[in-house]
RNA sequence: GGAGAGGUGCCGGAGUGGUUAAUCGGAGCAGACUGUAAAUCUGCCGCCUGAAAUGGCUACGCAGGUUCGAACCCUGCCCUCUCCA
């Protein structure tokens, strides 16, 4: 039994697992096993794409392993190359305090709180010393480093690579030995810097880590991986309705990319919902309403998951208006004025455009005059689904 | 240190003296349509004023200058890239 689920947790969602007997061969030892998986404190904010290796995470904490949650003070600073400006503001230690906590509130929302051990990066490098750096460095040379495609595509194009860029994936590396990790987990955007993790703990004496890559998840703009700094995300600490939501606006073509990913809704369910898709005898409507219930029964419960498909049903689907709906400022004033103020429009400007656009619909009339007067206790929708309550 | 290329709006990327608030693509927003907040189509997309045509302000790395007029020309500075040393 043990076995089967282990056949699906290597499988399911996995990009790519550097050395898989090797995996295998450390799984048999019954060892407990230490997982390690590294965080940026700069973006506290945990997201879908994110949960693809917290959720395998969690499924080898379920076989009784170890989790080590690295808070990546140090490497923070320097900006994962994978980015693409280079040059980040220091973080002061309160603020990087502060994120930390932010990040393992959600963190813990997947991964098992129990079987983890968080380390702080700081442990370590605290106590680097220039000589120390020297030393590390010296381990490898550009021509390595210049191997990783981020890397060699921008020297390519001519464009900057910072040389604390460089040490990215050095001081990962270190960490990897610092907390002797039997297996790095994370993207296979990653896996340059879980190999030369490798590297150095063979060059310093360490048993070499597994690599336990997991597909990157298609942003909701359908072209891109899911990202903060793009904006096509859907963070796992978002309320209910705006999970769900966000969930209804991918394009059909994600719907089963995301399920496998993040949900453990069974493959031969999985299968059938591609077979329904290709024949066209279900509406993909309805594949991601499930998907959007099963993600937010996930992160929160069935109830929250059951109310924001209502919610969605009512105000998208019917147009009609929800049940509670934010009280706006007073009223008394032109639309126009009125909009701004109520944070539905981001200048006059806009607000304008939005009502020659008729965008907006006040009591269930479209306003076309932009100084109409906000009357006392008025909804006044703003696009498909932005609302406020005059008062 | 030398030679050359370049820095444009949220991003990519045109533009090289007036008709440029700045072509185009992406993102975003809105409308239409729809089996959906999908796809598709259309429109909008610096700020302020006005019902509106309009008008004003701010903007093309930074600071000055030439000119009736500059993102575009000149000078200095800052930053990036390439080659040479």
């Amino acid at each position: 039994m043990k076995t089967a689920n282990l056949d699906y947790i290597l499988k399911r969602g996995v990009a790519e697992i550097l050395i898989k007997e090797e995996l295998l061969e450390l799984l048999r030892s019954g060892r407990k096993l230490r997982l390690k998986e590294g965080f940026d404190p700069s973006f506290p904010d945990i997201h879908l794409g994110h949960m693809v290796a917290l959720r395998k995470l969690r499924q080898f904490q379920e076989l009784g392993h170890q989790v080590v949650l690295i808070v990546g003070d140090w490497t923070a600073q320097i900006g994962d190359p994978s980015g693409v400006s280079v040059t980040r503001p220091m973080l002061s230690a309160e603020k990087v305090k502060a994120n930390a906590e932010t990040y393992m509130k959600q963190f813990f929302k997947v991964v098992d709180k129990e079987k983890t051990e968080v380390r702080w990066q700081s442990e370590w490098f605290g106590k680097f010393t220039l000589a120390d750096v020297i030393k590390l460095t010296s381990k490898f040379t550009v021509a390595q480093f210049l191997a990783r495609e981020d890397f060699s595509a921008r020297y390519a194009a001519g464009r900057p690579i910072a040389i604390t860029e460089l040490l990215y994936p050095l001081l990962q590396a270190y960490d990897s030995l610092a907390v002797q990790a039997d297996v790095e987990f994370g993207g296979i955007d990653q896996k340059f810097n879980f190999l030369v993790g490798r590297e150095l703990q063979g060059m310093m004496g360490q048993r070499q880590q597994q690599c336990f890559m997991t597909p990157l998840l298609v942003g909701t703009d359908g072209a891109h991986k899911m990202s903060k700094s793009l904006g096509n995300y859907i963070g796992i600490d978002e309320p209910p309705g705006e999970i769900y939501g966000k969930t209804m606006s991918i394009t059909d073509s994600l719907i089963l990319q995301y399920f496998e990913l993040v949900t453990d809704v069974p493959d031969e369910e999985l299968e059938q919902f591609k077979k329904q898709m290709e024949q066209g005898t279900v509406n993909p409507m309805e594949l991601k309403k499930r998907l959007a219930r099963e993600l937010v029964t996930q992160l929160y419960d069935q109830e929250a998951a059951l109310k924001a498909g209502e919610h969605f049903e009512k105000t998208v689907q019917k147009k009609e208006t929800p049940a509670e709906i934010c009280l706006g400022t007073r009223s008394g004033c032109a639309i126009q004025d009125y909009l701004v103020e109520n944070n539905l429009a981001k200048s006059k400007g806009e607000a304008k455009r939005l009502i020659l656009q008729g965008a907006v619909d006040a009591g269930g009339q479209r306003i076309i005059d932009a100084n109409w007067i906000v009357p006392k206790d008025v909804i006044i929708r703003v696009g498909k689904r932005r609302y406020v309550r005059s008062t």
